[in-house]
DNA sequence: AAAGTGGATATATCTAGGCAAAAGGGAAGG
DNA sequence: CCTTCCCTTTTGCCTAGATATATCCACTTT
């Protein structure tokens, strides 16, 4: 009679499926489930977490646990290294330092790093390339004055978004996806037309309250982002 | 001295952090971390568990826990009710039905549906508006063999998505994002220049490895999809 | 040297019980 | 009728102990 968490998740995840607990509905409280299953509560609590965790269904305490109305109200995706993704579709990666440049902040980005203006930042221009198409364009901003060491770092030979992911962890990340038209830079960088519907995202990072990078990633032109569940 | 998993969570990723446990770097085991801090095993194991769900960490039975060399994090995304999005910035939301005709499926649908030529589908286009501007178009495409129940229904007044969600229990559920130029029909009802660059989001379901609905949502010019993490 | 075996060990999971905290719902008072 | 306060319910979280399972590593066998 007694079962494990993953079982009695499946159970209740297929009896929700099978509309025996249609989306609004209450589900029975943790002893209830625990005394059908015979099993203990922490049990039904851990299968019962991992499905409000999934985003199946929503608990509030003295309110119970209800199934969620939308089928699915959360995505995950996974944010792979550049090269990963390449070399993930059976292409060659390839890296290109395009600039590198230590300039003024500009206006645009004294909000989204949270730096004041008149600072100094370092500007980088790289593009990635899979079997020697253009992959992803990448336009980034250090602040220098958190990240001193970039400054002597070379950028060369590996891109900055791997530099910076072995030589400063992060604990906060916006992200935001948008739709672009292609400038002229752009086209060229992405053998594309001028004005091509874009895909373009958007990275800040911070550390400790402080931002320390902002990047824009621009793909080739017809990239996609999927997901499933 | 006893203290909370979200504490110890904490503690550990702030240790990590910090590079007093370096990427690649194994950490205590489960008893050592439960003496060390006076809680129990089961704490240290919850704190443990959910960091290497965030990607933080991996575990592995007798190799120990150990921090992860490149953190492949990845990015939550909310697919709020377009309603409930439209609210959410003080808006108020209106909806309307474009067309609404059964038709033979198309080629290019065939395929992602899983059904085959010649069959027919219910396709549904609507709009839906953020005081009265454009807000998203809504293109939707429904297998009536397998959800007859929608050859009935009236789209009229309250949109496809939220009949559906009603309706269907629960899925499996494929969605991806990409950038595509407004053509002649969805500059007319976004109301930008034919050319824009638009954001899309396409999603198929499935229930029980059926295909029920395809959907392709525009977004008016200039939409951003935000996550924060 | 290569392959198979078994013990040691670290994580995975479960049980049973208890206290804490949030919040729905109703009672009491204005 | 409406607001405020309290009681009870339900999940959240913790302890302490035990079993299960995977797997590294050393040792043995072929």
């Amino acid at each position: 009679m007694a079962i494990g968490y993953k079982e009695l998740k499946a159970d209740i995840l297929q009896r929700i499926v099978q509309g025996y607990w249609p989306p609004g509905s209450l589900l029975p409280g943790e002893v209830e489930l625990a005394e059908q299953h015979g099993c203990a509560r922490a049990t039904v609590n851990r299968a019962m977490r991992e499905l409000a965790d999934d985003g199946i269904v929503e608990r509030r305490r003295k309110a119970g646990t209800r199934v969620r109305m939308a089928p699915m109200r959360q995505a995950r995706f996974d944010i792979p290294i550049i090269r990963k993704e390449v070399e993930a579709i059976g292409a060659t990666y390839r890296y290109a330092l395009l600039s590198r440049d230590e300039v003024n902040v500009p206006d645009w980005l004294c909000g989204r790093l949270g730096v004041s203006r008149g600072e100094s930042v370092l500007h980088v221009e790289c593009m990635h390339y899979a079997d020697h198409t253009p992959y992803q364009h990448e336009d980034r901003w250090i602040d220098i004055s958190v990240l001193p060491a970039a400054r002597t770092a070379d950028f060369s030979a590996v891109g900055p978004n791997e530099w910076l992911v072995a030589a400063v962890p992060f604990s906060t990340v916006e992200m935001s996806f948008r739709s672009t038209a292609a400038d002229r830079v752009l086209a060229a960088h992405l053998d594309c037309a001028e004005g091509a519907p874009l895909f373009q995202a958007e990275r800040s990072t911070w550390w400790e309250e402080q931002a320390i990078t902002f990047v824009r990633l621009t793909y080739r032109e017809g990239y996609r982002m999927t997901t499933r569940y």
